[in-house]
DNA sequence: CGGTAATTTGACTCTTCTCAAGAGGCGTGG
DNA sequence: CCACGCCTCTTGAGAAGAGTCAAATTACCG
């Protein structure tokens, strides 16, 4: 890394702000855009980290999508979270050292380490750094705690829930709220919502025929955003 | 809060350890146990903090025990976590500056509050305060992640985890791990695992015919812990 | 183009929920 | 100290939701 840093991976990179200390004027140079490695480019199925491994660093998802997956004694899997681009994953085990889950790419994605020994560092130093960090903790936290908040929910509710997140978050990096491609199967789908893939598909053929939906294969239109926001409350 | 600390609320504190920096030697002046104020009594019902209020701190509880309340825009409670004599909660507000949720004595409690601004000033002088914080806010992201890969478990895996859980936290507090006071409703219990209070009931009554548990009122015996644990698995 | 994996749908089963009624516990006030 | 009322707990019966098993169809990859 050169100590005059110009340009670089993060300079055209459409996401730059999420790595970006938010609320202060600092100079460019103590972002975390300083310390991103450049992206690198992840295939379906291929790991970003393990669970178990030694805490590495931090990923900027730039494209694709990736699944935090954990794994039980039993080898039944959980998909704790779906990560899209333009959002932090990692804070797993940022706090303990050790990665709690697998990140794993949905699709030919790419992503920029965040190295953790930097964090480390320049978080010490950069009041900025670490500020930016404890926001994207908190968002982390505040997901975790809504989610568990919707276990007494029926899936019907949980299904919805999940279609609504996704199209909010989407939007909220500059995609369409309305148009995306879902690269979960209905298993990880089942995986992500605690139910089977059966009735996954039961209710998405639910939803279309009720004219909220529209999806060819892992495509999928939302027709009707405040129906299916009626049904979470 | 004095230069030359001596004595204060945390020297007879049978957890302080709790409070304390670990894996490094520090001078005793350097811990959260500096900080805390001297502990408060909370009644039955009564709130340290509810949800969307401003953070002020974090919360070490002494001695009864919490539970951690979310509730919807339906009014319907989810009880994310219970808290028990020597953990630390507060983590939902840490972060994100506004708690997420209410923290509300289950009976006559009390803890010590470690206020916010010096939580700030401190972690930022003192990375052995810092350090145990972000140990703490590792432990809750587990637990999380945890809770949440356990979701498509039937409930009866889901009672006999809890159980599991209680008997383990109280025992590595150094309290009995066979026996404790559960003092929450049925209708908590099942709010915290995401069932009905019926079947939080028919659950129990099962456990206590196969001989794994023996309840009277709030107070619970474990009589086999191996078989609730090979029920989680 | 063939083979494998994913999806969809049906029929049936099982778990859990809902509704309901009765029993038990606890605190308050007489 | 007892009685009353309220809240909690327990248990049952029936309904609904979700799971399981199975088979047919479709999509995808090499």
């Amino acid at each position: 890394m050169e100590p005059t840093f110009k340009g670089g991976p993060c300079t055209d990179c459409r996401f730059s702000e999420v790595c970006k200390p938010k609320g202060v004027v600092t100079p460019q140079r103590f972002c975390l855009t300083q310390i991103a490695k450049r992206a690198r480019t992840f295939h379906k199925g291929e790991s970003l980290y393990r669970s178990g491994m030694r805490f590495s660093g931090i990923y900027a998802i730039k494209s694709g999508s990736m699944k935090l997956l954990h794994t039980d004694s039993k080898g039944r899997e959980a998909i704790i979270a779906i990560m899209l681009p333009g959002e932090l994953a990692g804070f797993d085990g940022l706090f303990s050292g050790n990665y709690r889950c697998a990140l794993v790419a949905l699709e030919t994605s790419s992503a920029c380490e965040i190295p953790s020994a930097e964090i480390e560092t320049l978080s010490r130093q950069m009041p900025a750094v670490h500020r930016t960090l404890m926001h994207k903790t908190g968002e982390q936290i505040e997901r975790s705690i809504d989610r568990l908040a919707t276990t007494k929910r029926p899936a019907e509710e949980r299904l919805a829930g999940f279609l609504v997140d996704l199209s909010s978050r989407y939007s909220a990096r500059g995609f369409s709220a309305e148009e995306f491609y879902l690269n979960l199967t209905r298993q990880e789908i089942g995986d992500h919502l605690g139910v089977t893939l059966e009735t996954v598909c039961r209710l998405l053929s639910r939803f279309e025929t009720a004219g909220m939906i529209e999806f060819s294969g892992k495509f999928v239109r939302i027709k009707d955003l405040e129906a299916l926001k009626k049904l979470t409350v």
